[in-house]
DNA sequence: CTAATAGTGTCTCTGAGACACTATCTA
DNA sequence: TAGATAGTGTCTCAGAGACACTATTAG
């Protein structure tokens, strides 16, 4: 039989916006390689799980939400990744909505927090390459499919969703257009309810239409 | 550390084109599990070399071609896909010219041999889920990209090129849009060459600008 | 009534798709 | 000259993008 000695982990890329900003949950790191450094959290795949199921595991135990969308996006294999074993990681992306989101990462002490896109610290093993990838694929997904609904609250305004398009393709858009646009797609509908709490006319809110992954030129 | 028993392999998904089908490459398995059938030629990841080297070795001792496109796809993962090992395998899906193709598996005896996707013989693991998984990704990558230029020979006929889309897309096109449509890209350029040998009225060659792959809207 | 955001319609221009005939080569 | 494929232009219609004002709420 064949000799092999390859450790395999899943590394998950969790996205989330808050205020405006596009950001990316890092944990600390408390022991070497890379001591003190963020990284992405990652973990061993189990004897008798899959990959997709390791993911869904180490989410939830960073952020105790279920409910979240999940894709696998590509698997970095460079034999010196990382410096100890030869590891090999199955890197994933989720998305989740702030308000889910709050429940756990928030609670935790600064070893687990999310960082703004724009400003990434230093980070160990290749997760800086592994960001990158999981944002080119964000973005792309971003423009033809529904994926949005993930990072938006259950009930959202227009506005909020033009605005999770624009932070995220970093691209400003016509308000007319956009909703023209949205409009004729048929993914989201009315609720009857409308914005409370806030200081001028209160918008609409709308839910979508379906909670599949749908395949859509949104711009 | 972590004790972990899982071993790594690299499957290649080969396409060409074959009298006007789109084929696969499989090999047929002399020992078991699933001995005599037909399986994707894959192999285990070596301890120094990442995913890519190891899928293009594979790659070379199949085909005997270097310069073929070559794709990561997806990482399958379920604990029972192999019944003796636990086994993960990075997929990849290549592109060959069948100019180029027919250098070596041609030579193979029928161990090696191309199959159209339309009549695939039964097949061991779960290559089928595998092949499925490649066609889509290569369908949806035609639509968008100039990848076309790996499945021809360096210079070729609009028809020849058309036919690959239609083939690929299975859906037909109009010739005159067609060809509008390419035209408009500026991916491909004239040589001063044209068909020889043909019984009608030869057509003029042309080549890919760009051995890059570009993003574009091609259909 | 002021400040702040929600919400709405029209025009232009580009590009997709429908459609049919002539040109060039071999045998 | 028959058979086979190459090669070419126009019209229509849909949708993208540019553009500015009125509506509704809280304080």
């Amino acid at each position: 039989m064949i000799k092999q000695k390859i450790l395999v982990t899943v590394d998950n890329v969790i996205f989330t916006l808050i205020q405006d900003q596009l950001h990316v949950l890092l944990i600390k790191r408390d022991i070497d390689p890379f001591k003190n450094q963020r990284s992405i959290p990652w973990w061993f795949v189990l004897d008798n799980e899959d990959c997709d199921t390791a993911a869904y595991r180490e989410l939830e135990e960073k952020t105790n939400v279920k409910n979240v969308y999940l894709e696998q996006l590509y698997t970095f294999s460079d034999p010196r990744r990382d410096p100890r074993w030869r590891v090999i990681t199955v890197a994933y992306m989720a998305l989740v909505a702030r308000e889910n989101i709050f429940i756990k990462a928030w609670s935790y002490t600064s070893e687990v927090k999310f960082f703004p896109i724009a400003s990434l610290p230093k980070m160990g093993f290749d997760h800086k390459k592994v960001i990158e990838y999981a944002i080119q694929r964000l973005k792309w997904k971003m423009e033809y499919t529904n994926l949005s609904q993930f990072i938006l609250p259950a009930k959202f305004t227009l506005s909020e969703l033009q605005k999770v398009y624009e932070i995220i393709l970093n691209k400003k858009f016509d308000v007319r257009n956009f909703r023209k646009k949205i409009d004729s797609l048929h993914i989201i509908k009315e609720t009857w309810e409308k914005e409370i709490w806030v200081q001028y006319r209160p918008a609409k809110l709308y839910k979508f239409v379906d909670k599949k992954v749908k395949i859509i030129e949104i711009i």
